[in-house]
DNA sequence: GCGACAG
DNA sequence: ATCTTGTCGC
């Protein structure tokens, strides 16, 4: 049965009701990554990884590692891309036993058409903080920020003139990344927060670790299926 | 009608 | 999102 777009518009609509950017209860101790990798990203049913890690706040020392696998068998919509990833991460983060006090999504929170990027979406199905961080525009209009590491600029909707988000520059001379708040967050506390998750690369920690535990996990199920290069392979020479 | 379009 | 090395610039 194939994805139907304007249903999904619709349960974004509904959901859009449930959204609550409220300020967080308590001072973080525990911040959350997570991400999803694939093993054929272009074939439409394909096997997705999704790896979620759990680092102590403000220190960024790893707490726990967690990983799953899933068919994924809606394909990538601009717009829809929590319907297809949702599932494997929702899989993923049930595993958790450190619960996070706020969550990193690689994608949009509310700077999206309906309000509705994969980190609110996530958020309001998990009742849990969420931060969306993209590396990408998806929906907005915004002035590019200066190059100094810390300058950032509003991200607000072009139909109404909401603010919906911001552009963080996160490095000197770096492409910026697009912040805004999930769920249960508000605009005042995502900035300090990523700001907080990065040390020496453009990503905040949890995403950035969350993508690297992937990369290994998935290069290790190809080769356990396909040939592989091994250690015993050199010694034959 | 045209271009843009997270992962 | 995957396949992939070196290379150029701050």
């Amino acid at each position: 049965m194939k994805f139907n777009l304007s249903k999904a518009k619709r349960a974004q609509k509904e959901l859009r009701k449930k959204i609550e950017l409220n300020p967080l209860k308590k001072e973080p101790k525990l911040v959350a990554g997570c991400d999803l990798t694939f093993l054929d990203p272009y074939k439409t049913p394909t096997l997705g990884i999704g790896a979620f890690v759990v680092l102590k706040w403000p220190e960024l020392s790893l707490v726990e590692v967690q990983w799953e696998v899933l068919e994924i068998k809606i394909p990538y919509y601009p717009g829809f891309l929590a319907f297809r990833e949702i599932p494997l991460l929702v899989k993923t983060f049930r595993k958790l036993k450190n619960k996070p006090d706020v969550v990193i999504v690689d994608g949009h929170g509310i700077a999206h058409p309906r309000r509705l990027g994969i980190a609110t979406h996530f958020g309001i199905v998990e009742k849990v903080p969420t931060v969306g961080c993209a590396k990408k525009p998806l929906y907005g209009k915004f002035k590019e920020p200066c190059k100094e590491k810390g300058c950032y600029e509003k991200i607000v909707d072009p139909k109404t003139q909401e603010l919906i988000g911001f552009v963080l520059r996160t490095k000197n001379n770096v492409k910026p990344v697009y912040v805004s708040p999930g769920n249960l967050i508000t605009f005042e506390e995502v900035i300090p927060l990523v700001n907080s998750l990065v040390t020496k690369y453009k990503l905040p920690e949890p995403t950035r670790l969350a993508h690297n535990y992937l990369q290994k996990i998935r290069k290790g199920i190809q080769n356990a299926c396909n040939g592989k290069p091994t250690n015993s392979d050199k010694s034959l020479f």
